[in-house]
DNA sequence: TGTCTATGTTGACGTCTGTCGATACAGGTG
DNA sequence: CACCTGTATCGACAGACGTCAACATAGACA
């Protein structure tokens, strides 16, 4: 089994992109990729939804449970959006409602990314 | 011993700042400080030059080994300066470089966040 | 002192982004 | 079917952002 990737049409690129920050210098190409996922989660108002989300019991909420951080509700969807492009989180309808779940194994990629960079250069 | 920080000129608010994303939702001011930091990692610019510093030798480069990233000089240092002011790096003049390295609590901090959301919600 | 190199700052420019109101679409209910 | 609610899309606008050339500053050295 040369390739373990079997779910292919889940995963964003960032999950086999890029090393540690700390391993070696970042290419151009990792590093466009990787910067995209950053800057999903560079607003405070999506660090807000995703957080919301992320902390709604199942790991899954609906629109409707989330909606309350200030900003109108074409706002709201757009920053969704924004998060499920960058592979954050991925949606799916039941009935009236929506519901946003969190993608565990790019968040587990990020998190090595900044994990391996802050243990290696204390 | 109420209040455990005692290096607090060199903390930005971030390591004091946020619980894991799944714990709780974030509250604005929250999300305004930890917000920045991703932002600062959402350019790809940045990021590859945030990972030449991390991967270079003792954690720490000189201005002049990092700045073959395709962009001028003074976007170099453009950048380098938000780094700073993300909390992400530090800079020290030595002679006539400049050097920047890598502030490791900010990272861990970040990479807290991320890893606690990625494991509780799989 | 003057000059050279390394780095930071300024000002300007085009593009991207967050925001909203208006509108469209989807699904439930009557 | 008509109507209502929840969510997405569209179009527009102001402000933020990345980039550069020009200039300024800091240190080394003669």
């Amino acid at each position: 089994m040369p390739n373990v990737k079997v779910l292919p049409l889940l995963e964003p690129d960032v999950v086999a992109c890029c090393p540690p920050l700390n391993e070696r210098p970042m290419s151009a190409d990792e590093a466009e990729v990787a910067a995209k996922m950053f800057k999903a989660l560079g607003d405070p108002v999506r660090l807000r939804l995703f957080s919301a989300v992320a902390s709604h019991e199942g790991g899954e909420a609906c629109v409707c449970d989330i909606s309350d951080v200030g900003v109108s509700q074409p706002t709201v969807s757009h920053h969704l959006k924004k998060l499920k492009e960058a592979g954050l989180l991925s949606s799916e309808r039941r009935g009236t409602w929506v519901y946003y779940r969190v993608e565990p194994a790019v968040l587990a990629a990020m998190g090595a990314l900044l994990a391996g960079a802050a243990k290696a250069t204390a």
